[in-house]
DNA sequence: AGTGCGGCCTGTCCGC
DNA sequence: TGCGGACAGGCCGCAC
C-alpha cells in the first residue's frame, strides 16, 4: 500500500506524539511478520527514549539511544496513535507504549510489513545500505537518471520502481509519473534522451511533493495516523482508471501488465 | 550484472 | 448465499 508519500505523512503524523518519549514497554502480539519481529527489540527498547523519527525511502526509523526500530508497512500497513484503553483489533500485530500515555499500534492484515531492530548505523543495514537516492534531494536529477538508465533494458517503469535505482516510487507514483513526462511505460530505460530523463525526474519530484501535501493516496485502507484518509487520489490522472477518458487527449486510458503489477496509461499522451 | 519471476499474506470483489 | 479466482499501494531472493 504506502508509497514515500504516505510513508512520510505518517511519519509526520506520529512525530509529535512520539518523538522524545520514553518507551515503556512493547507488546508484539503476531511476531511472524515478513521477517520475524525480534524478541530482543522489546528487551532493548524499553526504557529508551526516543531521539529521532526519520524516514529513508518507505522505511521509518525509530531512533533510541542504544539502537534503531527500523519498520516497514508493506503493502497493507499503518501506523495509529492511539490509548493503551483502544482494544486491539484482528490484525494489530505491535504495540510501542509510550511515556506519554499513548500508544504507537502497527496494524498489517497481510504481514508484508517489518518491524527490525539494529543496534549499529541503520544506514549500514542490509536492508538500507544499497537503496538509491532520495527522490526529493537534489541527488536526483536528469544527470543522475540519464547515466544509470544507460544500457538498462527493463522499461522505465520497473527501472524507476526499483530501489536501488531511487526510493519511493511505487505502482501508483510510477504510472502518474510517466503520465506527466508522456513516457510509454514500456519504454526501455536505456532509450531515454536526457531532455526526456529531466522531464521524468521532475514528473516525479512533482506527484511525490503534490501527494505529501495531500496527505498520500487513499484507495481502500490506507489511513494516517490520526486515521484519516489522504486526499491525492482526487489528483490522480491514469492510476485505477482503465476505460476512462485521458483528462488531457480523451483517448481511453489503458490497464496491461508488467512485473506482475497493474500498469495504466495513456496510449495517445505516452509515447 | 541485469532481468524477471515466485512467493510471502489477508481481504475484497466479481462472476457463476 | 457460497465458492473459486483474480487482484491489491512492496520487495527480497532466486534462477537464468
Amino acid at each position: 500500500m504506502p508509497e514515500l508519500p504516505e510513508v512520510e505523512t505518517t511519519r509526520r503524523g506520529i512525530k509529535p506524539h512520539v518523538h522524545k518519549q520514553k518507551i515503556k514497554a512493547v507488546v508484539i502480539r503476531q511476531p511472524a511478520l515478513r521477517w520475524r519481529v525480534p524478541t530482543r527489540l522489546a528487551e532493548n527498547a524499553c526504557g529508551q527514549t526516543v531521539e529521532s523519527v526519520r524516514r529513508r525511502g518507505k522505511y521509518l526509523l525509530l531512533g533510541l539511544q542504544n539502537g534503531t526500530i527500523i519498520m516497514h508497512l508493506g503493502m497493507s500497513g499503518s501506523l495509529r496513535i492511539c490509548k493503551p484503553s483502544t482494544p486491539a483489533e484482528k490484525h494489530d500485530h505491535v504495540d510501542i507504549l509510550l511515556g506519554n500515555n499513548k500508544v504507537l499500534r502497527l496494524r498489517d492484515p497481510r504481514r508484508f510489513g517489518a518491524v527490525l531492530w539494529t543496534t549499529t548505523d541503520p544506514a549500514q543495514h542490509k536492508l538500507l545500505c544499497s537503496l538509491g537516492p532520495e527522490p526529493l534531494e537534489d541527488s536526483f536529477d536528469a544527470e543522475y537518471l540519464y547515466q544509470n538508465s544507460r544500457k538498462r533494458t527493463a522499461s522505465i517503469k520497473s527501472f524507476i520502481m526499483n530501489s536501488h535505482v531511487v526510493v519511493g516510487v511505487g505502482n501508483i507514483y510510477a504510472c502518474e509519473s510517466l503520465f506527466r513526462a508522456g513516457i510509454h511505460p514500456k519504454r526501455k530505460a536505456g532509450s531515454l534522451s536526457m531532455q526526456r530523463c529531466e522531464k521524468l525526474v521532475n514528473a516525479i519530484k512533482q506527484v511525490l511533493t503534490e501527494s505529501i501535501q495531500q496527505g498520500g493516496t487513499t484507495l481502500r485502507d490506507f489511513s494516517r495516523e490520526n486515521g484519516e484518509p489522504g486526499y491525492f487520489a482526487q489528483k490522480l490522472f491514469v492510476y485505477g482508471k482503465a476505460g476512462e477518458a485521458c483528462e488531457k487527449c480523451g483517448s481511453t486510458i489503458k490497464q496491461i501488465t508488467q512485473q506482475q503489477r497493474s500498469t495504466f496509461y495513456c496510449p495517445k499522451c505516452q509515447h
